[in-house]
RNA sequence: UGGGCUAUCGCCAAGCGGUAAGGCACAGGACUUUGACUCCUGCAUUCGCUGGUUCGAAUCCAGCUAGCCCAGCCA
């Protein structure tokens, strides 16, 4: 016990040097009275999991884990009027994918609606707590302004018995939507806005979508919130900036709960991508207007999007922590999420060959009806993977891009009289092309070098450029969508105007190697200098496979406009 | 014109009075049967600005400036 102790102050005192200020924040409460720290990830289930979220979710279960601690998932399921079933399951079916654990710690905001009620009504018999009878635009206007102070409400003064009636009738569902709040008494003239009488009840007849119809009051946030940490015993209450205002409110409330738990709140900013939307009012307009295929769109930054593009919880994880936390308001750039992914897939996806554009090329003196196979390796960075065999014959594809009439300075790949290698075969050189009458290449020819075989030792002479290609008779026809990294075409519309970019998804018929034939929903391949694809798990079938292209692979090659 | 917060390289981000970590991006070069990967090399005499304190300041003090958040019976 005490050797484990030992060991976590050690483990505590290394992260000093490369932690974040939460970790400080932590280790100076850590050194008075507490011994283990308990977070949480409280989302409220009104849509779907986004990549800010992860970066919420890694921070919580990071920290209980790096400090022997434990977090807990917690729906902070408030307001009925927007809260459905179906997200809270898809909101654990993410956090599980991200590869977190709460163990037997589930929460319900709303399973904690007759504790914040008894708390209520103590907090109207110690003359802290109002029945206001305002409407929400008359509440508005003695609220005061940002520059000026606000005034009492007419119903601040009434009596203990008076508002514990009520209150009681509220509950037993006595008046409509609106009519009355139960409002904190704090100070209306206060220069912070929330602090002015709070509302911590109001009315709802929505039915809720767990509690049903059993409450028409609902907790507001700002007074459910920190009730559910001291219940749960939070000692780490993590949220965004914008809630910084919202502190002392938080601490009114701890305080006044009566329970013992002390938990401190403390704010981070939150993540922002470049090119990505990540309003989740945004994201569900994207759907309801049916400019996407659903949360789980690949275009979508939703912890469901990126799944079904192939992302993986590791690179999202690894992305987590190499942006940082802080509280400054920033814009990560995007390509660093693409060199995560790259990174994780890089030795754990098997290397394959997909042409995306196809144009035949012809080997004229290749044997007519003759396939061989040639051997290559599955991933030349990790060999347990293996190798493969794969068809060579007379009619390949190569990649249209891979051939041009004029070359280019510096262009490595075919050309009229150039010589390639083919991966894992042979060398090729263009002898001759056919255009139809509009001008477009249709048929590359090339003469193949039998010397030249992939693994036969030949050094004879070298090449500069090594294309992927298919074999013609034996490639499969598959279907890869490409993706913009702009999914709109002005993420960061000052008007808030949604419009799609037209290139955010590009649909291409191409042709993959046999040996990805029986590819699963799921599966993650390199397609050689392509980049990273997943076959969709919603629209591929087994007779027709349909990749999603993940992330391209960076190139250098930089061709002429 | 109230309150809160923030400001270190193109983008993130360490730094906590002893003389600017790291990652991404980018640019060169080596290697290469992926123009990928990998490997080298380069990339802030300077920390929003101006003063001050100090032997010494990104770090302390003062004053500015800029950006973000707050006036839901949303979270």
């Amino acid at each position: 016990m005490a050797e484990d102790k030992a060991l976590d102050m050690e483990n505590t005192n290394e992260l000093c040097s490369t932690g974040n200020f939460i970790h400080s924040y932590i280790q100076e409460d850590l050194g008075e009275n507490l011994c283990k720290i308990v977070t949480r990830f409280p989302p409220e289930p009104n849509g779907y999991l986004h990549i800010g979220h992860a970066k919420s979710i890694c921070l919580n279960f990071g920290l209980a884990n790096v400090y022997g601690g434990k977090c807990n998932l917690r729906f902070d399921d408030t307001n009925p009027e927007k809260e459905e079933t179906e997200y809270v399951e898809s909101i654990m079916e993410d956090v599980k994918w991200l590869g977190f654990d709460w163990e037997d710690r589930l929460y319900f905001a709303s399973s904690y609606f007759q504790t914040y009620y008894e708390i209520a009504l103590r907090l109207i018999e110690e003359g802290k707590a109002f029945v206001c009878d305002l409407t929400a635009e008359e509440m508005r206007e003695y609220r005061g302004t940002l520059n000026s102070p606000g005034k009492n409400s007419p119903y601040r003064d009434r009596s203990v018995e008076e508002n514990l009636d009520l209150f009681k009738r509220m509950k037993s569902g006595e008046f409509p939507d609106g009519s009355k709040t139960l409002r904190a008494k704090i100070d209306m003239s206060s220069p912070n806005i929330n602090m002015r009488d709070p509302v911590l009840y109001r009315i709802s007849h929505t039915p809720h979508h767990t509690t049903k119809d059993e409450w028409c009051i609902y907790p507001m946030y700002d007074y459910a919130h920190p009730l559910e940490d001291v219940v749960e015993g939070i000692t780490h209450s993590i949220c965004t900036m914008e809630f910084e205002d919202h502190r002392p409110l938080y601490d009114w409330v701890v305080n006044e709960s009566g329970l013992p738990a002390k938990p401190r709140q403390i704010e981070f900013a939150r993540l922002n991508i470049t090119n990505t939307v990540m309003s989740k009012r945004k994201l569900r307009a994207l759907i309801e207007e049916g400019l996407v295929d659903g949360w789980d769109d690949p275009r979508m930054p939703t912890i469901s999007g990126l799944r079904r593009r192939g992302v993986t919880p590791e690179a999202i994880r690894d992305f987590c922590e190499k942006i940082g936390v802080s509280k400054a308001n920033s814009r990560v750039d995007n390509s660093l999420l693409e060199h995560c992914i790259r990174d994780d897939l890089k030795t754990k996806t098997k290397v394959v060959m997909a042409v995306l554009d196809p144009i035949k090329v012809v080997i004229t003196n290749y044997p007519e009806e003759q396939i061989e196979f040639m051997q290559v390796e599955n991933n030349p960075e990790n060999e347990t993977m293996g190798t493969r065999e794969i068809p060579f014959g007379r009619e390949l594809y190569i990649e249209r891009e891979d051939f041009m009439e004029v070359p280019q300075k510096k262009f490595f790949r075919l050309a009229p009289g150039k010589e390639v290698r083919l991966k894992g075969a042979y060398f090729v050189t263009c002898t001759d092309f056919v255009k139809d009458e509009d001008g477009n290449i249709t048929e590359v020819h090339c003469t193949y070098d039998p010397e030249t075989r992939s693994g036969s030792g030949f050094e004879g002479r070298k090449v500069k450029g090594t294309l992927h290609w298919v074999c013609a008779d034996t490639a499969i026809a598959a279907e890869a969508r490409l993706y913009d990294s702009l999914m709109l075409d002005d993420p960061e519309d000052p008007n808030g105007e949604m419009v799609m970019n037209p290139n955010s998804l590009e649909v291409c018929k191409c042709f993959v190697e046999p040996s990805v034939k029986n590819a699963k929903a799921g599966d993650r391949f390199q397609f050689m200098r392509k980049g990273y694809f997943c076959v969709d798990s919603k629209e591929s079938r087994e007779d027709f496979l349909v990749f999603n292209r993940i992330v391209a692979l960076k190139s250098s090659f930089k061709p002429n406009k």
